[in-house]
DNA sequence: ATGTATGCAAACGATTTGCAGGCGA
DNA sequence: TCGCCTGCAAATCGTTTGCATACAT
């Protein structure tokens, strides 16, 4: 199913803000700022409106087109979502992003933690930050 | 060895600023936003500004004193970080934090994605998000 | 045709910076 | 004493809101 279609389902319109923020999301495969993808935007659509770009994340990100990336000092990143539950892997030097699924490995560790401390554990938030390989191999 | 000990090997100071923001991050036992620990701080100390709990924060994080905590909304909140390696359980009710130990839990997970992506993994982000037990009780 | 979504301008709020004076070591 | 650190005021920057118009359905 195309995300135009998980968008129209959810009951949204397909404008062209929201085209153009997938499609600057599409190609840059990083992390990117509301004013990153302004920029990139106003390329392709020259009355884009950074109003626009922030409405439409927010409708994108419900939907689950769109997912926020923090960082441990920028939080306003955002990247494509897959459908389903992903985390995601981050190259500290180029920014690449890629995700990967599972929650599964955490079970043993959360139900660890469930019985030490008590809580009842709901969800989760999880990042792995390193190198990607042509990182690794052009900076040493 | 002490907060203070630990500061001040690291090349700072001990001042008044900085022993407030530690004494209400020590009393809420929850992440506190900059503002809040302004406001709690001047009960204290009534000269406190804003702009210290900034900088004091700032110190405090790079020596480890003290970590940020992120949630979906917001990413401004504030705990004390033990020493070490930790991970952060949070009450997504009553906002309650418990630290608990340990990256060796993901080691499997890690290698696993390391083999997959040709990433070098070298840093991660984990928090668990859940209901506290008395949390558990008060509401259904 | 209808009401959602847009773009602009302005409001807002959080965080940072410049600077003169204060205080910790 | 020396220079790091503070508090204030103002600058800055990211994000949100109000409103008239445009466009998706």
């Amino acid at each position: 199913m195309s995300w135009e279609e998980r968008l129209s389902r959810a009951g949204w319109r397909i404008t062209t803000p929201r085209r153009v923020v997938m499609q600057v999301l599409q190609r840059a495969g990083r992390p990117l700022s509301p004013q990153e993808i302004y920029m990139r935007g106003r390329r392709i659509h020259r009355s884009l409106g950074l109003v626009s770009v922030y409405r439409s994340l927010e409708v994108l990100e419900r939907v689950g087109l769109v997912r926020r990336v923090h960082q441990e000092d920028r939080c306003d990143g955002y990247i494509l979502a897959s459908p389903g539950h992903h985390h995601i892997l981050l190259c500290r030097r180029c920014g690449r992003t890629v995700e990967f699924p599972g929650a599964e490995d955490l079970s043993g560790l959360i139900a660890q933690v469930e019985q030490r401390t008590g809580f009842q554990v709901e969800d989760h938030l999880l990042e792995l930050i390193g190198l990607c390989s042509p990182c690794q191999r052009s900076k040493s």
